[in-house]
DNA sequence: CAGGGGATATAGAACGCATCTATGAACAAT
DNA sequence: ATTGTTCATAGATGCGTTCTATATCCCCTG
């Protein structure tokens, strides 16, 4: 029994619509080629299928027992068809994207919206964690990519330069005396800091950058979201070191003002990694497109 | 999406098996097409469905979704191959026929339990009714084919010549002095005459051979079994008219004997009819091979 | 009863596509 | 490094599906 399967959809075509000619028609194939076909499952099993007579053709009742399971066949093959459909168009699906809370809030969300907007059908996912638990979530298959602080160097994952932020350190009205003055390193030091918790990236490169200086960078406050950053230095509690790109609204508003130094501070990449030689899925390819189609801001 | 379902055999065994090249060997293709047919899939959904390592294949998100669905497909395929095989090999089903009680007693009974002997699984239904009530039984379909006296004639049906019967005159014991005499037509009017009742093919035919001869044959009794016939001229109620073949056995111990004529009587030709240009039953073709190979008696 | 119009079956040809062999490339393990 | 997996790719080949053309059968109608 080395059916070709193709067959199959023949004869439920034949049987359904009960005449080869209608069946053919509904394949876009010739009369001869649907007869063809259906003699060959019925040598292929043996087996008479189909009465034929002069007003089309009815099944058998060897028929009707090979129908009644092709039938359900048939049916789930529909389904499926259907359902790559939906996936392709992203009728439905998830999307699940690692990240930390600040590049959800910062960067992502005008994507998001949008992709929400023209894929309403799509789940979103968000799993925030450190780079390492990031990391660890897409070994495991739990998000389709995540977005992160470069540099990652993982032999297994592919990481693409997304976004470029530049770090700076911002201060609330109350340093407004240091407005307009430029600040070496070490009489920064002087101030109360406020950084982001040590496991961060940015917090580490900071923290080497000073190193490399000879001074050591201890924050007087140390928080766990970009938030509270932005939130305590606008209080007066201290000196916020920050991705300019996330307070640009205080700083047009006024509620803050960068403290200008005489070095300069590295960019930092973000950068979107994905499994090495692993596909995305549809909605995390359709969405990284939309992405890069989109001008931010 | 005018996938050939080929494809998707292809795939739900790349899937089951995890690899490609075992998919190959289950399905006796090379390794090569099997990645083509896959890619194919692929192309035609616009969707990537399987992880390639160098350890095999793991399906995507999208590629458990098209299993899903796809599995079940096979698993009912499977089960309507499985099922025409049972139904060839004649593990079940079902044998309908129609005919009169004296033929499936004295002329079906051996080939039936020939058949069912080897052939346990098929369910015997057997109709009985008058001739016409046969014809109507295989016009409805209900019976698969029927088993009458011929000759019969109906553009629909096709009618096969089987046994040949001769009928013949019987009488028990007490009429034991006609035995060895030759008797004309209207001497054996001079009896009681016992027939099958009216609207039966052998009555008909007999009252037509008297008419011929200008003579009426008037049953002094009348039944409706073959069984009576043969046990009221035993009881030496009269004569019976019955089937030589029928009553071998009460000739043979002597407890009916036959009375010969001086005119020969015409034969009977029991027939089988099936409907002209429908296709047997596989359970029906088989029992016609089986009666057909079989010596009776 | 002839003829038209519907159905399926058959024959033979042709082309497309599935499959093959051969080879490459990536990766894991020893 | 080497060997043995895996899957991917390229190109050739030949089988088998599909086609056109035609036959056949049956029903229906004028």
């Amino acid at each position: 029994m080395n059916n070709n399967y193709e067959l199959y959809k023949v004869f439920y075509w034949a049987a359904t619509t009960g005449s080869l000619t209608q069946a053919a028609k509904a394949l876009y194939l010739t009369q001869p080629s649907v007869s063809h076909a259906i003699k060959q499952l019925e040598e292929s099993f043996g087996i008479t299928l189909f009465y034929r007579n002069s007003k089309g053709v009815t099944l058998t009742r060897e028929g009707e027992a090979l129908y009644s399971y092709i039938g359900q066949s048939q049916n789930f093959i529909t389904l499926a068809e259907e359902k790559m459909a939906a996936l392709k168009n992203l009728d439905n699906g998830e999307l699940r994207i690692g990240g930390s809370d600040s590049l959800f809030k910062h960067y992502l969300l005008p994507y998001l919206e949008d992709f929400h907007q023209k894929y309403p059908g799509i789940r979103l996912q968000l799993n925030h964690g450190t780079t390492p638990e990031i990391i660890t979530f897409l070994k495991e298959g739990k998000i389709d990519f995540g977005v992160v602080r470069m540099p990652i160097v993982d032999p297994l994952l592919d990481v693409k330069e997304s976004l470029q932020l530049q770090d700076c350190f911002v201060a609330g009205s109350n340093y407004a005396d240091l407005k307009g003055t430029v600040l070496s390193l070490d009489r920064l030091l002087q101030h109360p800091v406020i950084l982001f918790s040590r496991n961060s990236r940015a917090r580490m490169t900071i923290t080497e950058l000073f190193q490399s200086y000879g001074l050591q960078l201890k924050p007087a406050i140390e928080v766990g979201s970009v938030d509270l950053l932005i939130e305590f230095a606008r209080k007066g509690l201290g000196i916020s070191y920050v991705a300019r790109e996330f307070v640009t609204k205080e700083l047009d508003e006024g509620s803050l003002f960068e403290i200008q130094l005489d070095v300069p501070l590295p960019p930092s990449q973000v950068g979107i990694m994905i499994m090495r030689n692993m596909p995305l899925s549809v909605s995390a390819s359709k969405f990284m497109e939309l992405a890069r189609h989109t001008d931010m801001r």
